[in-house]
DNA sequence: GATGCTGCCTCCCCCTGGGGGAGAGTCCAG
DNA sequence: CTGGACTCTCCCCCAGGGGGAGGCAGCATC
C-alpha cells in the first residue's frame, strides 16, 4: 500500500490531482481509512495512472477519461481515443487556420475589396435546413450537399446557403444550404423553399475559407461606410468550390449579406487601415 | 457609430465576450454613454476584433492579446506573435509525444524490465544547478549542458541529471546536470558539486524520452514490489543521447531511484498488468 | 511518554474564458 | 406612446486545476 504522497511520486500526478481525480470517480484508491481519511494506493494503479495522465495530456476531459477507463472492452478503449485523436486532428486544422489567417492580418495592406449593391428576386430552390453549431457545420453542409446532388442531378447553378449570424457569433444556428432547380422536389430532407428577395452586399473571397471572415469583416466595413444596416443571415454563393477543382486557390466564393438602407447622423468613417 | 449587436455581427464576436474583452481593456468600444452605459463601436475597430479573434483561436491569453494590441510598432508585434507560434508548436510536440506514449500504455503487456539494485558512493562532479518548470527544463537542460562542455572539455563518461519529483508532480523543481571530471572548475554557472552516496534502483530506458514515465512507473512498481522506499532526486544518466547518435531509437538513458529498505506490514505486491 | 516534523485531511477562494439567465433600463418604429 | 428588440449589470455555472488555512495522523527522536 502507498500513501499519496508515495503514489504521486510514482505517477507523476501532483498528490492535489491524485484527490480530484479520487472525488471524480477516475483513480479511486485502493483503500480509504475510515477514520483518518487517508488514501492508500497499491502499485497495480500505477500503470491505470499513467493512462490518465497520458489522456488529460491529450486534453481528454475527465469525463471521457472515465468513460475510456471503465470500458470493457480493448475494442471500446479504442475506439474512444481514436475519437480523441481525431478531435485533435480536427483542433490541429483549425488552428493552422488561425496562423494562416492570422499572418494575412497582420501583413501591411489589405487589398481593397470590390463590393456590387445587388437586388435580388424572391427564388425557389432546391433546399435543406438545419440547426447546426459551429463545429458540426462543415460535415452537415457535406452530408446536405451530398444529398442534393443526389436529388436535384445536373448541375444548374452554383449552390449557395444561408447562415444564421448566431452561427458566427453564438456558435450555433439556422442554415440552410440550396441548389438551384428549376421543379424541386421534395425528397428526403430536400424541401422546396423561396429565398425572400433582400437587397444584397456581395463580394467574392478568392482561397480556401481559412480566413474568409477577414473578408467579412471588409465587407461589413463597406457596409457601414456605405450607411447600410445588416439584416438577416448571411448569403454565400459557392461559384467555385471543392466540387469544381481541387486547388483551393481556385475557390471563389461570393459572399451576399442583406443590408437596408438607414440614414445616420454622423458623417460615416472610411473603412481604412487599423493599427494592428 | 455601432451598437455591440451590429459589431458583434460584424466581427463574429459574441456579445458577452466583446463586453468581455471590454471589461479587460482590450477593444474599447469607442464611446460609451455615459448615462446609459450603451457600448458604441466603429467600422475601424473591426481589423482589431479580428485579431483578437485569431488570437484568440490560437488559445493566446487575453493578457498577451493585450500585449500585442498595444504594441508600438510591428516588429514588437510580429515577435510577440512569433513566440506564441512558438509555443503552439511546442505544444504539438507535447501532443506527438503523449499520443506515442498512450499507444505503448494501451499494448497488450509491456516487456518486463531490467532493475538492478547498485549502491553508489559519494561522486565530485562539474555540476549546474538551478530551479526551473516543466515547461523550461528541456531548454534549460541544452543550456546547462552546452556550458559544461565548455568548461569540462574533454568526455570523462556519461552526462547525467538529478531532477527533484517535485518537478514533475508539481510542474517545477531544482534540477541539477553534471558531468564527470577529475577537477571540476569553478567557471560562470559551473561548479564542483559532491553527489551524496546513495543506493539506486537502476533500469535502463530505449529510446526517445516521449514515454519514459512508463519506464518511471515499471521501476516504481518494482521499488515497492521489493519493499523499498524512494528517497530523494531521480538521478538520470545519458549513456546514449543526442551528442552521441542523431538515431533516438539509439539512445540510452539510465534511470536511478534513491531508493532505502523498510519493512511493510502487508505482503508486497507483485508488479503486474492493468485493466487498461 | 512528550515533542515536533512531516504528511495528510477538508474547505474555501482564486485563476482562465467563457455561457445562462434574471431583472431593469433604452432605443426606435409604427 | 406603446411594444418589442436591444442593452445594461449582476450573479451563478462550467472545467481543471493552484494557493493556502487550519486541523489531525504517523513516526522518529529525545
Amino acid at each position: 500500500m502507498l500513501t499519496i504522497g508515495e503514489f504521486s511520486q510514482l505517477t507523476h500526478l501532483s498528490v492535489r490531482t491524485l484527490r480530484r481525480y479520487h472525488d471524480a470517480g477516475l483513480l479511486e484508491p485502493a483503500t480509504v481509512d475510515r477514520t483518518t481519511g487517508y488514501r492508500y494506493y497499491t502499485p497495480e494503479q500505477i500503470p491505470a495512472a499513467q493512462v490518465v495522465h497520458r489522456l488529460r495530456e491529450l486534453d481528454v476531459p475527465l469525463a471521457d477519461v472515465q468513460r475510456i477507463l471503465h470500458s470493457p472492452d480493448a475494442a471500446t478503449r479504442a475506439g474512444l481515443v481514436a475519437d480523441h485523436l481525431q478531435r485533435l486532428e480536427r483542433e490541429l486544422d483549425r488552428t493552422r487556420a488561425a496562423v494562416v489567417s492570422l499572418r494575412r492580418l497582420l501583413r501591411p495592406e489589405p487589398a481593397p475589396l470590390d463590393v456590387e449593391l445587388r437586388v435580388l428576386p424572391a427564388t425557389t430552390v432546391a433546399a435543406i435546413e438545419g440547426d447546426v453549431t459551429h463545429d458540426e457545420v462543415l460535415g452537415w453542409y457535406s452530408g446536405a450537399m451530398a444529398e442534393l446532388d443526389a436529388v436535384v442531378g445536373e448541375p444548374t447553378g452554383s449552390p449557395g446557403g444561408l447562415y444564421d449570424n448566431s452561427l458566427f457569433t453564438e456558435g450555433r444556428g439556422h442554415v440552410l444550404v440550396y441548389r438551384p432547380a428549376t421543379m424541386p422536389p421534395t425528397t428526403g430532407r430536400v424541401r422546396p423553399v423561396t429565398l425572400p428577395a433582400v437587397e444584397l452586399a456581395v463580394t467574392t473571397h478568392a482561397g480556401e475559407h481559412d480566413d474568409i471572415d477577414v473578408t467579412y469583416g471588409q465587407l461589413g466595413t463597406w457596409v457601414v461606410a456605405n450607411t447600410l444596416a445588416v439584416a438577416g443571415p448571411v448569403r454565400e454563393t459557392y461559384l467555385v468550390g471543392p466540387r469544381d477543382t481541387p486547388d483551393r486557390s481556385a475557390w471563389r466564393t461570393e459572399i451576399g449579406w442583406p443590408v437596408f438602407h438607414v440614414t445616420r447622423a454622423e458623417g460615416s468613417p472610411l473603412p481604412g487601415g487599423t493599427d494592428v
